[in-house]
DNA sequence: ATGTGTTCCTGTCCGC
DNA sequence: TGCGGACAGGAACACA
């Protein structure tokens, strides 16, 4: 899935399209995804005005008219497609759906918007938007990491109480809200710590370079328009340019990017997913 | 109460 | 070229 920097680059990508426009017509096709879509939620985001789009850690919310907001979640797989934008690499023909567009928006203005999510982990609900914060996708997320809630005293006390790997604190949405695999591996290769690593054996010390570690790639990977492995696109189309960047995900094998490190990177398996690191540059 | 493993679903890639 | 297996950005849930 993307991760925060992929989804805050659809959400940018969708502003100018969306914010202020109508929503002339809204089909449906699918509400079997991660969780049930409301039957009729078409007909219920159908004649709205989209007054703002926002995004609450990896959950874009749409805030309508009526009063009620449009929780839309890309899971793994999903993806928002614009018509009108360009489309380079990447040709999905917005008139003609495809076997996974689940939802198909075309705005007054004539722009069409089309969520395509091959697995279905991903899911829309709608909510009455003073509600969404309570919301029980939500209501449990904890604090943005971008935001002012997120700092190196939060974080050392979330770590300090947990047994647990510090790969996987980083990984939990209630403790820091938008980091997933990718983005988890960077910031701890960035940090000089080891996936592995317990994560109340993080000193005090170690907390402030980890949390602007988390800071820094994430801003790195929005202004660079978002990361990609193989199915993120930005609404355009285009495949983000983060993946460049990537010091260690994905690169098992590959010779460490850190200047004199002789360190090879390695890929190990924690609660069946990847992390990747330098043996030599974290501990 | 916490922590770990499984599961949902489809697509792609790699080795034989 | 086909085929089987591994793996993929998430996160809720079942179980220890």
């Amino acid at each position: 899935m993307p991760e925060l920097p992929e989804v805050e680059t659809v959400r940018r990508g969708l502003v100018p399209a969306m914010e202020g426009e109508v929503i002339a017509k809204a089909e449906l096709r699918r509400l079997d995804l991660r969780h049930p879509a409301p039957p009729d939620l078409a007909n219920r985001i159908m004649g709205q005005r989209i007054e703002r789009i926002g995004r609450r850690s990896k959950y874009l919310l749409f805030d309508l008219s009526s009063g009620e907001t449009m929780i839309l979640h890309l899971g793994m797989s999903g993806r928002i497609l614009v018509s009108g934008q360009a489309t380079a690499g990447f040709t999905h023909d917005l008139a003609t759906p495809e076997k996974h567009d689940h939802l198909l928006i075309t705005m007054a203005n004539g722009t069409r918007i089309t969520f395509n999510d091959a697995r279905r982990f991903g899911s829309l609900d709608l909510v009455a938007t003073k509600d969404t914060t309570e919301h029980w996708l939500l209501k449990g997320i904890g604090p943005e990491p971008l935001g002012n809630d997120f700092n190196a005293e939060y974080l050392a006390a979330k770590l300090a109480r947990k047994a647990s790997p510090v790969k996987a604190v980083l990984l939990d949405q209630a403790v820091i809200a938008g980091l997933g695999n990718i983005y988890v591996s960077e910031a701890l290769f960035r940090a000089h710590i080891l996936p592995d690593r317990i994560a109340n054996r993080v000193t005090k010390n170690e907390v402030p370079l980890l949390t602007t570690s988390i800071r820094d790639v994430l801003l790195e990977a929005i202004d660079a328009g978002g990361s990609s492995l193989r199915d993120h696109r930005q609404t355009d189309g285009e495949l983000g340019y983060f993946q460049k960047s990537h010091a260690v995900y994905g690169r098992q094998g590959e010779p460490c990017r850190t200047p004199g490190c002789a360190g090879v990177i390695q890929r190990i398996v924690q609660s069946g997913r990847s992390s990747f690191f330098c043996a030599i540059c974290q501990s």
